[in-house]
DNA sequence: GTCTATAGACGGATAGAC
DNA sequence: GTCTATCCGTCTATAGAC
């Protein structure tokens, strides 16, 4: 209070400075391809600041992904209790349709956001990216509740498959998910210009429509 | 012929060590992290080897890709051409089915296949890799004859779409195989080791089914 | 074509003053 | 909490002998 400007909108603090422009630059660089010099001088902090709050560039990686990550796995499980507690006993399972949007929307919609447009880049690439290993921990018990929670809804809701037949297109629903959040320029090229700055809405819409066809079909022969 | 072995299996040339390892320790290890050292290490060649027969670094990731992208890309087209030459003028146009697995079956078969196993990983990750533009003009051409041909093809599959329509199934479509060749290993996790090592062939008839289907669905409303 | 040796730059991490 | 200065390892690339 001694020295601060009243008037002024204050400056976010270091540690807050440093999350933002680590998330931008490992989106948009990578993780091994950003350096910390490069990383520091964009947030305009000294580069010790990163070792004093985050210990290493291993723990700020975490710090980036647990700060966005938690909020929207959160999300996807209440949606999902929603579903499951609109349905009266007796009744038909939850649908598909609304089960594929509880999983994608929390993600996708962050995509036309202001406020973490870049995550949805990093999120996207963290299945193939080689260095998923340095953020495994922190995910596995996130989404290991998700699996033990959506995997006996989706099987339900789709009495005509398998198990196995379920994880593979279930597969393929997260496969999308991710490409539509890593490669938005990408849908720019196919289309010849004609789909320009893609929003989380219509890709939700788009993507719950065809996964949950995709997931309709019967299985396919042996 | 003076001092060889008749014999003896003649070890590869020095140029296809190189490329065989630069594939496997790519894949698994990506672009950035795998060091010329590592990798001339592994492949049993001098480090200075690598600059004498692709000159840079850069340019041995572009001879990985083109080595097996080329025939690839190749076959996809081949395909296409086998469809609509079976197809007389007056019949129905080339099912959905068929035009997706022209497109996936190529890239996915390699997933079994003893020669070249690493590639996919590889592939899969192109899309979202933060270090694509070093291959990118490489690939702009093929892929750019690819849309070319394709997409009038899916065009007349699927009346129903709209031409952005179209594009949005596809990028799905294009997803959902990408994450099959990187994250093989989900598969295993999801289906909670119900699924072990998962084959090119089963993945392909099981993505183009649903893939089908997801192209097949009426469009979303507005 | 293949090797050794080394240049030249950059990386993450840390000590210690303030 | 923040800063400067620096350690020490690793990297790509190249020069030049063979």
């Amino acid at each position: 209070m001694s020295t601060s400007d009243h008037t002024s909108i204050p400056a976010p603090p270091t540690k807050t400075r440093i999350l933002d422009a680590a998330e931008r630059l490992f989106a948009s660089n990578g993780f091994r391809a950003t350096s910390l010099r490069e990383l520091t001088s964009a947030a305009e902090v000294n580069l010790a600041a990163v070792h004093y709050h985050f210990g290493s560039k291993e723990g700020l990686i975490r710090a980036v992904f647990a700060r966005r990550l938690d909020p929207i796995n959160r999300e996807r499980l209440e949606r999902l209790d929603t579903l499951e507690l609109a349905r009266r006993p007796g009744e038909p399972p939850v649908p598909l349709a609304g089960l594929i949007e509880a999983f994608v929307a929390p993600a996708l919609e962050l995509l036309g956001h202001p406020d973490g447009q870049a995550f949805p880049r990093l999120l996207g690439r963290l299945h193939s990216d080689p260095d998923r290993d340095k953020v495994r921990e922190l995910l596995f018990e996130q989404f290991d509740e998700l699996r033990r929670r959506f995997m006996p809804a989706f099987a339900a809701a789709a009495p005509h498959l398998d198990y196995t037949e379920i994880c593979w297109r279930l597969h393929f629903v997260v496969g999308a998910m991710a490409h539509v959040m890593t490669c938005g320029d990408d849908l720019v090229w196919v289309s010849d210009g004609r789909i320009q700055n893609p929003t989380g809405r219509e890709a939700i819409g788009r993507l719950v429509a065809f996964g949950a066809a995709g997931m309709l079909a019967a299985p396919p022969v042996r």
